[in-house]
DNA sequence: GATGAATGAGTATTCATTCAT
DNA sequence: TATGAATGAATACTCATTCAT
C-alpha cells in the first residue's frame, strides 16, 4: 500500500467519521436546527475541520442522502436482476428492498423524503445535484424495469411502466412520512411495516392484470 | 350585533388578511426563507401587528395548515356521507376530494407534507398541536369509515380500516411530494394527476375482495 | 413641521450619530481591523440597528468619504467662483481649500486616500460608486477650470488643465500620506503643514509662463 | 564554499521563490484577499513551509516593500553619484529613477502607497519597520543631498532640503494612486508617464531660483 | 389597535498559524 | 526540511420578537 494510497485511506475514514456525527445530529435535530458546531462536537474535530472535508453544510447533508440512494440502488438492482423471479415475485421483493432501506438508515429516509424537494435542494452544487439525479433516475429505471417486465408479460395491466414506478415509490416515502407525522403528533408507537405490508399487498393485487 | 361581536369579527378579518398573506409567501419562499417583514409587508401591516394576531411564526405557518386540514375534513365529510353510494364509489370519490384539496392550495399542500413531521411541528403550542390532531384523526377517521362500511358489506379485503386509510393518505402525499421532487431535479414537466389516477385505480381493485 | 418630516429628522440623526462613531473607530483601528461591534458600541447601540441605517460596512464606510467629498466639492467651488481673483491667486487659494478638507476631517482623509484605490471601492453598490465618481469629477473640473482660465489668459503655461488638478490633487493627497506614514515609521513629529507650503509655492512658480 | 554558506544560499533561493509567488498573488488580489494557501499554492509549496521562511503574512508582505525601496535606493543612489552632472539635471534624472522604480513592480509600488501608512506598518517586527526606516530616510537623503548641493550653488530656492524630498517623493507616489484610483472609477486609460511628465516638468521649474 | 425602531442571540464560513509526522 | 491536517478565533449579517409611543 502506497503512502498516497494509505492518506486516501484515511481521509476517507476522517469524512466517514464525520458523515457519522452528522447523520446523528441531523436526524435528531432536523437540518435547520442543526449546527456545524453541533456536528464538530459531536465528531470530536473543530467546526473549521469539517470543512476541510465537505464544502458546506448543504453538501454535508447532501452526501448523507446520496449514502442512502446509493444503498437504494444496489438494493434494487439485486432485486431487478434476480433470475428465475417472476415480475409478481419481484414486486414482493421490492417491499424487502424497501424494508432494507429504512433499517439501513430510518432517519436520514425520514429526512431526505422531507427535504429532497425542498430548499436544499435547490442550494446543492451541480455536481452534487446532478448525481442525486442520476441516482434517482437510475431506481426509478430499475423499479420500472419490473413493471415492463409484467406488462410484457401480459401479467400487469398495461400503464406506464414509470408512472407504476413513482407510484410504489411515493407510496414507500409517503408511509414513512405519515408514521412519523403521527408518532409526533400522536406519540403512538408505529404500525410502519404492518401498514406498509397492508399496502404493498393492494398494490400486488391491484396491477394484477 | 353587539359591539363585542363587531370586534371579534373585526379580528377574524384581519387573521384572514395576514393567513392570506402568509400563504402566497410561503408558498413560494419555503418557511426558513420567509421572513415575517415579508409577510407583513404582503399583508400591508407592519411586522409587531402579526404578533397581535399569532403568536409567532410557527404558529402562523400551522395555522395555514390547519385551514387546509378543515377544508379537507369538510370534503372528506361529503363524501362520506354521501348517500346511495356503495363504498368502492366512495373510494373514488376520495380521489376527487384529494384532487380538490390539492387544488384548494397546491403549495401549501406540498409545504404542509414537508413539515409535517418536522422541526415545525416540534415547537408548536399545546393547543394547535392538540387542533391538528384532531383534524388529522377526524380526516383518518372519516376516510376509515369508507373501508369500514366495504369491509362490513365483504367487498373489500378484511384488513385494519384505519391502516386502509393510512395508505391512501400516504399514497397521496407521497406521491404528490415525488412529483414535486422530480420538477426540481429533473425540470421535467407534472404527471401528477394521471399518476394518481393510476395509483387509485390499482387501490381500489387492490383493496377488493 | 408633520409627523412625518420628525420622522424622517429623527433618522438623519441617527445615520448621524453612526457616521460619527464609525469615523471614530475607523479613523483608530483602519477598514478592516474595525468591526461592526466596534462601532456599534462607540454608537451605544446594537450592531443589528447598524443594518438598519447603512446597508453594509463598505457602505457605511463609504458614506463617510461621501461626506468628506461633498465638503470638498462646497469649499473648491467657492474658490474658483471666487471673483475678482486672478488665477494665480485661485491657485493659492486652493492651499487653503485642501487645508480645510484636511481639517475638517484629517483620519478620514488619510483613509481616502488609502482606500480609494482599493478593495473596498471595488465592493460598493453601483449606487454609491456613481456618487464618489461624480463628487470626484466635479472636484477635479472644478480645479482644471482654474488652470483654463489661467492659460487663456496666457498666464500658465499650455498643459492639459485636467492633468494640471491631477497633480495637484496626487501632490496633496500624496503629501498627505507620507507624512502620515514618516509619524508611523519615525515617530517623528508633522511638518505637513510647512511641505504642503513649499509644494504649493513650488507649483505656483512653476506652472507661471 | 563551505557548507554552511551553500545551506544560507539554498534558503534564500527559496526565499525568493516566495517572494516571487507572494507579489504575483498581492498584486492582483490585494493584501487582505491574498491568502497564504493563494501564496503557497502559487510557489508550488505547503502553506507551513511559508513560515518556514517569513514570520508571518504581514512580515513577508513587508519583504516585498523591502525589495522595492532598496531598489530605489540602489537607482537614487546611481542618480546621484553622477560625476558632471548638474543639480537641475540630477533632478530630471530623478524623473527616470522613480519611472524604473515604478516599472520594476507597479502593482507593489501601487501596494506600498497604500499600505505604508497603515494596518501592516503597525503590526511590523521591529526589526523590519527599522530596515523600513532606514531605507526610507536613506532614500530621503539621497534625493535631499540633490536639493542641498543646487542650494548651495545657488541655483534652487533656499527651502529645506528634506521637505523637498518629501514633496518629491509625495507628487510621485500621490499621482501614481491618483491615476490608480480614476482607473477603478472611470475605467479610464492611463496618463500615469504624461502625468508624471508634466509634474516634473513644473516642479523642476518651481524651485529655481 | 398599530407601528416600526431596536434588539441580541444565533451561525456559517474563512484563514492565519501551529505541529506531529 | 517540508508537509498539510487541524485548529479556533474572529465577524458580518439576519431576523424573530419586543415594546415605547
Amino acid at each position: 500500500m502506497g503512502i498516497q494510497e494509505r492518506k486516501q485511506r484515511e481521509r476517507e475514514r476522517r469524512r466517514q467519521q464525520i458523515a457519522v456525527a452528522a447523520k446523528k445530529i441531523f436526524s435528531v435535530k432536523g437540518f435547520n436546527k442543526t449546527t456545524m458546531e453541533d456536528i464538530a462536537r459531536e465528531a470530536e474535530l473543530s467546526a473549521g475541520t469539517l470543512y476541510l472535508y465537505y464544502k458546506n453544510k448543504n453538501e454535508l447533508f447532501a452526501s448523507l442522502s446520496l449514502r442512502v440512494l446509493k444503498f437504494m440502488n444496489i438494493r434494487l438492482e439485486k432485486v431487478t436482476k434476480e433470475p428465475d423471479q417472476s415480475p409478481e415475485q419481484k414486486v414482493m421483493s421490492l417491499k424487502g428492498a424497501f424494508y432494507d432501506v429504512y433499517e439501513f438508515d430510518p432517519l436520514i429516509v425520514i429526512n431526505i423524503f422531507h427535504l429532497q424537494s425542498s430548499e436544499i435542494l435547490k442550494n446543492l452544487s451541480p455536481d452534487l445535484l446532478s448525481q442525486i439525479k442520476v441516482l434517482s433516475q437510475s431506481s426509478i429505471a430499475l423499479i420500472s424495469s419490473i413493471f415492463k417486465e409484467g406488462i410484457a408479460q401480459n401479467k400487469f395491466i398495461d400503464r406506464h411502466p414509470v408512472a407504476l414506478a413513482d407510484i410504489i415509490w411515493g407510496i414507500f416515502s409517503g408511509i414513512v412520512l405519515w408514521e412519523e407525522s403521527k408518532r409526533i403528533i400522536d406519540d403512538k408507537k408505529e404500525y410502519l411495516k404492518q401498514t406498509l405490508d397492508i399496502a404493498f399487498e393492494i398494490f400486488a393485487k391491484g396491477i394484477k392484470k
